[in-house]
DNA sequence: GCCAACGTTGGC
DNA sequence: GCCAACGTTGGC
């Protein structure tokens, strides 16, 4: 079992859009490393926290859990879609996903300022000078770490 | 809005 | 296969 945090913009999509429908396609995902960890490193059961970038604050906000295989993105198939790429052939797509299910929404925001503080995650892919990487391993005891943290629950 | 970091593209 | 230019990410 492996542990992810996952980045999304929640202008664009946040963890309430999840919880309102889930289980959801994680779509959109165009860089290879990533696209390497959706098909050959995932696997069904993984947890992942749910991360918000360019929000105020950035932070993970709660978590999710990995509830199918790899498979094609249809967005890189849609020219009606920002995620639209024309040099993906439909008989060898480049891009897969998941599809995540919403666990928890914590009650408050864990903001990037505080992960720095927290003994034990100084070595979190996330805290990481110049990392863009939308999705990541987290360790299993970062992911322990981070869920006993005070006021996540109610 | 700025800019550092880094992935991707494409000419050679 | 190198590498410069360019584009994107994402924190601040």
């Amino acid at each position: 079992m492996n542990y992810w945090l996952m980045k999304s913009e929640p202008d664009c999509y946040s963890i309430d859009d999840l919880a309102a429908k889930s289980p959801a396609m994680w779509e959109g995902c165009r860089n290879y490393t990533v696209r390497n960890y959706f098909r050959d490193t995932m696997q069904l059961g993984d947890m992942a926290f749910f991360y918000h970038s360019n929000s105020d604050p950035c932070g993970i906000v709660g978590t999710m859990e990995i509830v199918s295989a790899a498979y094609p993105d249809p967005t890189q198939f849609d020219p009606s879609s920002t995620y639209f790429d024309a040099k993906s052939p439909i008989e060898a797509p480049r891009w897969v996903l998941r599809d995540v299910s919403f666990r928890e929404k914590f009650s408050r925001v864990i903001s990037l300022a505080e992960l720095r503080t927290i003994a034990g995650l100084e070595d979190m892919h996330v805290l990481r000078k110049g990392q863009r990487l939308s999705v990541m391993p987290v360790t299993e005891a970062e992911w322990t770490i981070v869920n006993s943290l005070s006021g996540l629950r109610d």
